[in-house]
DNA sequence: ACAATTTATCTCAGCGCTAACATATTTCTC
DNA sequence: GAGAAATATGTTAGCGCTGAGATAAATTGT
């Protein structure tokens, strides 16, 4: 019983401890010939490194804390999957909590997850308990804050302007000669870059004297069912409507179906548009027009960027990921 | 600088280590009084326990090792949430590593994994390198295959029969009235599951003397845009076919949106069936004729069976998920 | 050929915690 | 109120690895 440990490699290949934790770690100069002894015994006896005593003894561990407030539509796990892909290859790995959008519950994982002296957190959005926002002003951490880039990052932050998003949505639509937009979205308290986009989209209204012709919001998360069932609420108030913005794709892809099944021509009799860019919005009879946000990119930049230094830069980093519109068909 | 240590907490509450130590783990008997005095000194330091070390010394780590195949759609982020749902109030951390349906990558994954010493494994299927096998097989670790329980598992397995999904499907097509009946699918060297599920199709039309009319594959990952490619393939045939079994929600929601841009009508003209009951098919204009299977309760409950015994069952455990028919209106 | 480098390896203390056991303190029993 | 039993706390020896510095071996320059 009990696994092999470099003691017992280190005697089978007649070297010292030191010296197979250097091979080990691919760190400080090694003779050739020992390097092959040294790999032969840990093959040899199946000898995998026990990481909490690496990381008991180098006071730090090569895990990446991720923070993720929620896994329930496809924009998380395409983020987790960037971060996966700037992680493959490294030593590192990652650590996921889920904070179902809740601070607290983000204060509490941080707390747990920093029990294992990770070498950085990210999390997303800048909204932080003020005890969270201790933990994290730890210099010898490395933190960065995806999504969003509206607001002043730790460290360093990933994402887009949400804010600047929603104004293009606006300008989009403006350009092509909607006049009474409406607004279909979701419970924004837990989701503020919905909220932050809702602004944008104010904002770019309101330069071309224009403001909101109707909106509804459904009490809940964002999700297709939803989407449907709030257009149809929006509509039955028989407001003059030429174009709807929905909160999200998921949002936007229920309204989709609601007119499919209403016989509502779009986007003659009216428009949608949607945010995120997901594959569902594609493959509607009509492509969804929509604005692409690069979850996936924003992940696997932010890895590579806090694997490149150690250190904090001495200002906090925004790497904008941008958007790109979605031309589509429906709007 | 450096944290402080149990060494510090001692101290100030005038107590031994080992006395703090059983106070943070909660073990062992312990006076209110010094409770208290042990608290508030971790309370006034900002004491946060470092796990590596206490990994070390107890020689095994509160982890769960999770590998998943992927994170592409939401199946698996699903299977996630439920893991967390049941890690949620432990002390269990999940670690996860992504796979892409690869056993070389899963068994690189398993082995960099098994540093930490995690006290369990949770993996999906049956297939694993004779070398992951191995590295399973030892005793002093919790093992869970997700997904699949037509197979013999190491320790635990937790899912449903895709084999008995498929046959439950061709059944239910066949007591409709339904004969001709085509199968429109993605590339399953890696998907297992989805084969299983194809072989389950053919063995319920057997039964009834009758086989598939037709059958289309995808070159590829599951997606809905390549359902909608996959199943128009499939019609410009011009066979007579009145139902499609797509291998999965996503490709049947793509077959739907074909239908829909051609005019076609469901499901007088053609009927359709999918697998995995995703929020999406509920939304489309005519709900998704599916089966649900229940990626969350797989998640949970193979955290759950794991946690309530540190040791393997002497026989191979086989925990059944199940599924449901989900009538729909599309067949 | 001898010192000055460079390269390769070793020695050893200690990271922060837990397990096992020893010891002290309180509570009960008759 | 003495001894047994239960409860509460302390002592000590590592867990397996890494970092710093010491030492040895090979290479270079002159």
């Amino acid at each position: 019983m009990g696994n092999p440990t470099l003691t017992d490699v280190a005697r089978l290949a007649g070297v010292s401890e030191n010296t197979v934790s250097r091979v080990v770690r691919d760190k400080g100069p090694i003779a050739e010939k020992t390097r092959r002894r040294v790999m032969d015994a840990i093959e040899q006896l199946g000898y995998v490194p026990n990481r909490a005593a690496g990381s008991l003894a180098s006071a730090s561990s090569p895990i990446i804390a991720v923070l993720l407030p929620s896994l329930s539509n496809i924009v998380f796990p395409d983020v987790l999957r960037g971060i996966h892909a700037g992680l493959a290859g490294t030593a590192y790995q990652a650590m996921v909590g889920v904070t179902d959008y809740d601070p607290e519950k983000e204060q509490a994982l941080l707390a747990s997850l920093l029990a294992w002296r990770p070498a950085a957190v990210i999390t997303t959005g800048f909204d932080h308990t003020p005890e969270s926002r201790k933990m994290l002003m730890d210099d010898r951490l490395r933190v960065a804050e995806l999504m969003d880039i509206d607001g002043q990052p730790i460290d360093i932050a990933v994402g887009l302007s949400h804010h600047g998003a929603g104004r293009a949505t606006a300008r989009h639509l403006l350009a092509r000669g909607y006049r009474r937009i409406a607004y279909v979205g979701h419970d924004w308290s837990t989701d503020r870059r919905a909220r932050r986009r809702y602004e944008g989209i104010v904002a770019g209204l309101s330069e071309a004297g224009l403001s909101l012709t109707a909106k509804c919001r459904h009490d809940g998360p964002s999700s297709t069912l939803a989407g449907r069932r709030a257009l149809a609420r929006l509509l039955s108030d028989n407001i003059a409507v030429d174009a709807v913005i929905f909160s999200n794709d998921d949002m936007a892809v229920g309204g989709a179906m609601h007119c499919l099944a209403e016989g509502i021509r779009v986007p003659e009799r009216l428009a949608l548009f949607g945010f995120n860019g997901l594959e569902i919005g594609e493959a509607l009879p009509q492509p969804l027009s929509t604005i692409r946000s690069n979850r996936f990119l924003i992940g696997r930049k932010a890895v590579e960027t806090l694997l490149e230094t150690r250190k904090r830069p001495d200002e906090p980093l925004i790497i904008d990921t941008g958007f790109d519109i979605v031309e589509g068909a429906t709007a």
